[in-house]
DNA sequence: AATGGGACGTA
DNA sequence: CGTACGTCCCATTA
C-alpha cells in the first residue's frame, strides 16, 4: 500500500444490515435441508464481501445491540416501543451470523446497555482521530451525524443489501441542505415514528431545515419560537418538550468504554477450516467461493462449478475483453468472424441480450464465454448481414425473457431462431412460484455476484465501465450454465422440448392478435351501462338512498344494518356479499334490493370487461394480448394485458362479448379446437383405473357412464340429477373436493355427499389409490412431476401448519394433473406451428384458452388446417385413454363454438 | 401512489 | 372446507 493512501476502518452495524438482508432476501429460498433459515445470513456476508472487494479496509469490525434494551429505555421507555415483534426466523440467524464472522476472523462488539450504533461513533471518533478514513455501514438514520471529511456513512437504499447509499459531507448537504452534525437536530423536530419518537406534528425535513437555516441551531429555534408563526408555531410551542427529548435520545455517544480501538480490528485472513466447516452447515456453496478467492484460497473438490473462464465482471472489463465494433462492412465482416469463431468453439452457444427502446430494438450484446461484444443497431443501416445471418441460423443463442426480445426483432424485420436456453424460463422450472427473477436477481442467486448496474447511487460504481446487453449477454451466458447443472433430466427435457419452441409459437401468436369489433363492443357497453344505471335507480329506491354498489363495505350497511338481514359467512372485514351469500339470503329472507343488486353486479362486470377489451383494440383492430409462460406454477401459460382467457361465456349476455372476436381481414372463417375431459382423460391415465379407461374408450357420455356404474342403473336411466351428482363430483376429485364442500355445491346433506363420494370410490377405487399417492410420494420426493418431467416443488407438505399443508395437499394432487395437460397442449401447438410452417398455409395460431385454441383460417385451407389440428392434438401424447379433439367453425368465436 | 381485500370472469 | 390464473374496484395507508 502506497504511504500517502490512509488505512481504511470499516464499521458495520450487524443487526441493523443482517435485519435489512432478512427483509430483502425471501425466507423460503435460503433454508438449509435440516430446516436453518440463512437469508440474513447470506445477504449480510453477500454484502460485506463487495465491500471487503470495493473498499479494500486495512481494518474492519461489526457492532452488534445486546437487547433491545439500553440506557434510552431506561430514559424513555416508550423508546422504540412500536417495534413488532422481530421474527423468530430472524433471531435465531444473529448468532450464526457472529460465528461465521469469527470463522472469517473479523471482529464483532456489543456491550451492555448500548446500542451498536454508540460503539460506531466511538469507534469512528477513535478512527478519525487516528488517521483511518472512516466508512460506517449503518441502516439507522441517526449515523448521519457521524459524518465528517473523513468518515462517510453508507446508507442501505430502498430495501436491498446491495444499494447502498454514500452519504459524505457533499452528499448530506445535497440530500438535506444540511451539515452532517445537523441532522440529529432535524429528526428531533420531525421525529422519528420507527423509533416511536413522535416530534412536532405538521413539522416535516421541508419546514426543520428551513427553520434551521434561519435561526441556525435547535436551541435558538426553541428559544425564539414565538417569532415563528401560524399552526406550525403553535404547534412548535406546545409540542417542544419533544423535540427536547428527541434530541438528547439521538445524539450518538462517542466515548463508549470498549477495550479495544480501531488498531486492534486490522484485518486478518480467514479461519480456513473454520470457513470451510461453518459454511457446509450453512450449504453456502458460492459464497464459499468468493470468501476464498478474495483471501486467494482455492477451493478444492468441492464440485463447484468454475463459471465460465474469465473470472469476475472485474477482469472481463480489466481485460478489455468488451469489444465495441464500429458499424462498418469490414466490421461487420469481423463480427461474422467472431461470431462463427465461437459458435464453433462454445458447445453452450453464445448469449444474446437485445436492448429495446418503444418496441425497436437498438443494439445487441453478445458474448461468448470470455468476451462479449456490442452491436449498435437502427432500422436504416442494415448492413449487417453476417449479424443478420447468425440470428436467423440455428446457431444456439441464449436470452432471458426471450418472448419480448423476438417480437422487436420479428418487428423490425430481423428474424430469429436458435434459442435453446431462455434463462427466466430455467428459473421459473426450477422453483416455479414466487415473483419472476430478474437478470439481477439470477446473478445474484445463481452466481453471488452483482449484476452491474448504470445507477449512480450504487455502491459498486463499476468504473463507467460498458454496462448494457453486451455485459448482460456475458452475464446471461454464465446464468445459463449455473442453470443447467442444477436442472434434473426431465426438467430439461420439458425446456428444451416444450419451453422453448412453445415460446417462439407464443411470440408470434401476440404479435398475429386477434381481430375484434369495435362497433359491436361499443354498443354492447352502452346496452349494458344503461342497463346498470336503471337497476342502480331501482336499488335506490327500494333502500331509499343512493350508495356505491361497487363497495362490498356500503352493501354490509345496508343489509345488515339497513334490513337487518341475518350475517352471511364472515370475512377479514366483516360478512360477505358475494353471488352465494346473496342467493343464500333472497332463500332465507327475500328482498327485492338482492335480486338488484346481483343484476346490477353483472351488469357492470360485463360492461367492466367489454370496455377493458375495447381499450385494447389496437390499430390494426386487432387485440394483442401478452402470453405469460412463467405465470403459473403448473406449468399453464397465462394471459394479461389483456386476459383473453377469462372472456365469458357462460351466459348468454357474456356469449355476446365472444360474437365481437371475428374472422380477420382476408381470412375465411376462425376455427376453434379444443380437447374434450383432458384432466379426466388424464386421471383416467394415471390412475389406470380400468373402469375410468373403459368410460373413455366406450365412447359413451363420460357422466352418464360413471352415473351408471355408481348408481346401478343403465346408462340410458340415469337422470340429470344423477348426472350433474357425477359431474361435479367427477370434476373435483382432482382439485382435492371434501365431501363438505360437495355438499354445499350440490346443496344436499354433508351424508348424502359422503355417500356419493363412498360409491364412487367404490366402483374407481384406482383413482382413490392414484390421489392418494400423489400425496405421499410428493412428501417424500418434495415436488409432483408430469408425465414429461415437469416438476412442481411442495416445500409446506410437511409443514407443522395445518391450513398450509392441507393447501400443499390439494395443489399436490392437483399439479400433475393440470401440468400434464399443460404440457400436451403445448406440444399440440408447437406440433401445430411447425405443420403450418412445412405446408406454408398462412392460417394462424391466434389464441390459447387451456384447453383450446382459436385460429384464423385462411381461404381454402379449412381442411387442411382442421387435419393438421385433429392430428396432432390427438397424438400430442400416447395416453392409455384417447384424447378426443373438438372442431368449430364460424365467423365469430361464438359461432365457432361447438 | 401503492397495497390488500373482495368479488368474479375463465379452464 | 376445490385447483390454476388476471382484473376491476374500493378502502386504507403513505
Amino acid at each position: 500500500m502506497p504511504d500517502n493512501v490512509p488505512p481504511t476502518l470499516l464499521l458495520i452495524d450487524g443487526h441493523s444490515l443482517a435485519f435489512r438482508a432478512f427483509y430483502a432476501l425471501p425466507v423460503d429460498s435460503f433454508q438449509t435441508r435440516d430446516g436453518q433459515h440463512t437469508n440474513a445470513i447470506h445477504g449480510f456476508i453477500s454484502m460485506l464481501l463487495n465491500l471487503l472487494k470495493n473498499e479494500k479496509p486495512t481494518h474492519l469490525a461489526v457492532a452488534f445491540d445486546i437487547s433491545r434494551f439500553s440506557f434510552r429505555t431506561r430514559e424513555y421507555p416508550e423508546y422504540k416501543g412500536t417495534r413488532g415483534e422481530t421474527p423468530a426466523e430472524f433471531i435465531g440467524q444473529i448468532p450464526l451470523l457472529k460465528d461465521v464472522l469469527h470463522a472469517m476472523n473479523i471482529e464483532t462488539l456489543e456491550k451492555e446497555d448500548f446500542e451498536a450504533d454508540d460503539i460506531l461513533a466511538t469507534l469512528a471518533r477513535q478512527g478519525s482521530e487516528q488517521g483511518f478514513r472512516v466508512l460506517v455501514v449503518s441502516g439507522d438514520r441517526d449515523a448521519i451525524q457521524l459524518v465528517t471529511d473523513d468518515v462517510t456513512l453508507l446508507y442501505p437504499s430502498r430495501q436491498g443489501v446491495t444499494d447502498l447509499t454514500r452519504y459524505d459531507r457533499d452528499k448530506v448537504f445535497e440530500r438535506y441542505g444540511i451539515e452532517p452534525h445537523q441532522y440529529p437536530e432535524i429528526a428531533a423536530l420531525v421525529g422519528e415514528t420507527s423509533d416511536n419518537l413522535p416530534g412536532i406534528p405538521k413539522v416535516g425535513e421541508k419546514t426543520a431545515v428551513k427553520w434551521l437555516n434561519q435561526f441556525g441551531s435547535l436551541d435558538e429555534i426553541l428559544r425564539r419560537s414565538d417569532e415563528i408563526g401560524g399552526k406550525v408555531g403553535e404547534s412548535l410551542r406546545e409540542f417542544q418538550e419533544n423535540a427536547v427529548r428527541n434530541r438528547r435520545l439521538n445524539r450518538l455517544l462517542t466515548d463508549v468504554e470498549l477495550g479495544a480501538g480501531p488498531a486492534d480490528f486490522d484485518r486478518k485472513p480467514v479461519n480456513e477450516q473454520a470457513v470451510r466447516d461453518l459454511f457446509a452447515r450453512l450449504e453456502f456453496r458460492t459464497l464459499l467461493e468468493r470468501v476464498f478467492k478474495l483471501d486467494g484460497i482455492t477451493v478444492d473438490g468441492g464440485g463447484a462449478s468454475g463459471g465460465g473462464g474469465a473470472g469476475s465482471a472485474g477482469s472481463l472489463i480489466d481485460e478489455q475483453a468488451v469489444v465495441v465494433p464500429v458499424p462498418s462492412n469490414e466490421l461487420d465482416e469481423e463480427l461474422g468472424a467472431w461470431l462463427t469463431r465461437h459458435s464453433a468453439a462454445e458447445p453452450f452457444g453464445l448469449a444474446l441480450s437485445a436492448e429495446i427502446l418503444d418496441g425497436r430494438p437498438i443494439g445487441f450484446g453478445v458474448a461468448a464465454s470470455d468476451a462479449a461484444v456490442f452491436v449498435p443497431w437502427s432500422p436504416d443501416s442494415r448492413d449487417y448481414l453476417p449479424f443478420e445471418n447468425w440470428l436467423a441460423s440455428d446457431s444456439p443463442k441464449i436470452m432471458h425473457g426471450a418472448k419480448h426480445q423476438i417480437k422487436a426483432m420479428i418487428s423490425a424485420g430481423l428474424p430469429t431462431t436458435g434459442i435453446t436456453f431462455d434463462t427466466s424460463i430455467a428459473a421459473w422450472l426450477l422453483k416455479s412460484d414466487g415473483t419472476p427473477p430478474t437478470l439481477a436477481d439470477l446473478v445474484d442467486r445463481q452466481l453471488g455476484e452483482t449484476l452491474p448496474t448504470p445507477d449512480p447511487n450504487q455502491l459498486v460504481p463499476d468504473d463507467d465501465s460498458v454496462i448494457g446487453p453486451a455485459v448482460q449477454a456475458w452475464y446471461i451466458g454464465r446464468v445459463a450454465r449455473a442453470l443447467n447443472e442444477r436442472l434434473d433430466e426431465g426438467s430439461r427435457s420439458v425446456l428444451v422440448d416444450i419451453e422453448m419452441p412453445v415460446l417462439a409459437v407464443l411470440a408470434q401468436m401476440e404479435l398475429d392478435g386477434v381481430a375484434v369489433s369495435h362497433a359491436q363492443l361499443s354498443e354492447l357497453s352502452g346496452e349494458l351501462s344503461t342497463r346498470a344505471n336503471a337497476l342502480a335507480a331501482e336499488a335506490f329506491a327500494i333502500i331509499e338512498r343512493e350508495i356505491n354498489l361497487g363497495s362490498p363495505k356500503q352493501i354490509q350497511e345496508v343489509l345488515f344494518e339497513q334490513l337487518g338481514m341475518p350475517k352471511t359467512r364472515a370475512t377479514k372485514t366483516g360478512y360477505s356479499t358475494d353471488a352465494v351469500s346473496l342467493a343464500d339470503l333472497q332463500a332465507s329472507s327475500p328482498h327485492p334490493f338482492l335480486d338488484l343488486l346481483l343484476s346490477h353486479r353483472d351488469a357492470t362486470k360485463l360492461n367492466q370487461i367489454v370496455e377493458t377489451l375495447d381499450k385494447s383494440i389496437a390499430s390494426d383492430r386487432r387485440i394483442h394480448t401478452t402470453y405469460v409462460q412463467t405465470g403459473s406454477s403448473t406449468g399453464r401459460i397465462s394471459s394479461t394485458d389483456p386476459n383473453l382467457q377469462n372472456i365469458p361465456v357462460r351466459t348468454e349476455e357474456g356469449r355476446r362479448i365472444r360474437e365481437a372476436f371475428m374472422v380477420g381481414e382476408s381470412f375465411e372463417t376462425l376455427l376453434t379446437t379444443d380437447y374434450s375431459q383432458i384432466e379426466m382423460r388424464i386421471m383416467a391415465h394415471l390412475s389406470e383405473d380400468e373402469g375410468l379407461i373403459a368410460a373413455f374408450q366406450s365412447g359413451e357420455d363420460l357422466h352418464r357412464f360413471v352415473g351408471a356404474r355408481i348408481f346401478g342403473v343403465e346408462p340410458a336411466d340415469v337422470s340429470s340429477a344423477m348426472r350433474s351428482k357425477v359431474k361435479a363430483m367427477s370434476y373435483g376429485l382432482a382439485y382435492g373436493l371434501s365431501a363438505f364442500g360437495l355438499s354445499k355445491q350440490l346443496r344436499i346433506p354433508t351424508s348424502e355427499a359422503k355417500q356419493l363420494m363412498s360409491d364412487y370410490f367404490e366402483r374407481f377405487g384406482a383413482v382413490r389409490d392414484y390421489l392418494r399417492n400423489v400425496v405421499v410420494q410428493a412428501r417424500e420426493d418434495g415436488y409432483t412431476e408430469t408425465i414429461f418431467g415437469r416438476r412442481r416443488m411442495f416445500p409446506d407438505l410437511n409443514s407443522p401448519n395445518r391450513v398450509l399443508r392441507d393447501n400443499a395437499e390439494r395443489a399436490a394432487l392437483n399439479a400433475p394433473i393440470q401440468g400434464t395437460a399443460a404440457d400436451i397442449l403445448k406440444i399440440a401447438m408447437v406440433n401445430i406451428a411447425a405443420d403450418l410452417q412445412v405446408h406454408q398455409l398462412k392460417s394462424r395460431m391466434l389464441l390459447q384458452v387451456h384447453d383450446e385454441l382459436v385460429f384464423d383460417v385462411y381461404p381454402g385451407e379449412w381442411n387442411e388446417l382442421a387435419a393438421i389440428v385433429t392430428a396432432r392434438m390427438s397424438t400430442a401424447a400416447e395416453l392409455k385413454v384417447p384424447l378426443d379433439v373438438q372442431l368449430g367453425r364460424g365467423q365469430n368465436w361464438n359461432e365457432a363454438a361447438h
